[in-house]
DNA sequence: CTGCATCCGCCTCGATACTG
DNA sequence: CAGTATCGAGGCGGATGCAG
């Protein structure tokens, strides 16, 4: 006995939207699969407190509405993965948008609040403003808790990407938590960086101009 | 005996806009106030659906949450309004951009779906790409089912605003259904035109221009 | 009439247990 | 590892009540 999905049964753009990305705990999938392919108990992980039945339920409308789909295990190994589509991915626009404007509005946390190192791959592609990179050519590497990843400026075009950079003209080192109070504004790269929780090694010009690019600086 | 709101308990941007724009409804309501300040019962009629204690309950929390705020009755018309605070106009770019996601993957509406012409007024505005007003310097004006509102375009800036407009180079005139079918890409301008659904009066270039700027015509 | 508050039935959600 | 099954609690939808 299948039931009919909830719609907010409007004719408008928006209203079609929520309809399929509205419901509770969708975005965040949408989210953790912004970041990279995962495994179910990849996002079980990163998700605390969903219900494992919802989050199958999510994956199998999500999967039919087109917005992911499911990568079949290769050879080397037998592990299913959820992937964004093309569809999917055209969220991840808007999607920033929202992360950056709930990003400005952080509360400190509570002591229950969870923290993933991954999260701040996110923030960092929400901080960034391309338009103060035309004249980059360069890259910064990130280390969160020691997940790594670094951010690639080409002339006006910037990609966040997991792994190492190849040669960054900066490496920061810090942890999740300091990096999403920085970004949330309620901490300033300086303090940090006197407070040891931010370590950052590079030419102080490319520290500047990543601080920039991120909108921590003005200019 | 007040009950605390759901959190997702995330020390993440997304996750905690999410607590606060993430229930049901609560997007459509921000929706309509992003249309312009509206009443109460204005809400109620554009939400179908809702309901009335629910929407009071979104009103409360948006407003402690600062994102909407209570314009009390003046003297000469005695009606509490509601309008959005900075911090809510903020969201809306992100939004718009969800309401263009989800514009091009509506599908023929079905036989109950609502349909208000004040939405086209917002599918305007997602369908607006800036970049190709650079050139331009001129307004158009459009009639959806007797709802009259204008776009302005100057040099890189367009707004969209509620109203006629002083003189424009184009008029259209249309139903909000033909308006939606056309933005969704479900429709062409042309045909519109040729089975008399769309009515435009002016420039045949200025008709060109606008369709431009709204992405429906390449170049 | 506008702007809510109250009540109730149902559906969604969250947590745990269980299966291939 | 990747889900399915089950069930209690709470959020939602609709009707109704009521004060200004």
């Amino acid at each position: 006995m299948e039931h009919e999905r909830r719609s907010y049964g409007q004719y408008c753009g928006l209203a079609g939207a929520l309809d399929v990305i509205g419901e509770r705990w969708t975005l965040l999938i949408i989210r953790e699969l912004l970041i990279g392919p995962c495994r179910y108990n990849e996002l079980l992980a990163n998700l605390p407190g969903i219900g494992t039945n919802l989050l199958a339920a999510r994956l199998k409308y999500l999967a039919k509405d087109g917005l992911i789909e499911v990568v079949p295990p290769d050879q080397n190994s037998k592990i299913k993965r959820y992937r964004l589509t093309d569809e999917g991915e055209a969220l991840r626009e808007p999607v920033l948008g929202m992360a950056r404007w709930g990003l400005g509005r952080l509360d400190a946390p509570e002591v229950e609040e969870a923290v993933r190192p991954r999260w701040a791959m996110l923030a960092v592609e929400a901080m960034i403003d391309e338009r103060r990179a035309a004249d980059l050519d360069e890259s910064y590497e990130f280390d969160i808790d020691g997940e790594v990843f670094h951010v690639e400026a080409r002339y006006g075009k910037v990609k966040v990407i997991p792994g190492p950079a190849n040669q960054p003209v900066l490496t920061a080192q810090t942890d999740a938590r300091t990096f999403v109070d920085i970004g949330a504004g309620r901490m300033d790269p300086l303090e940090a960086t006197l407070t040891k929780r931010l370590v950052m090694e590079g030419d102080i010009e490319a520290i500047l101009r990543c601080c920039r690019l991120l909108g921590l600086a003005p200019g």
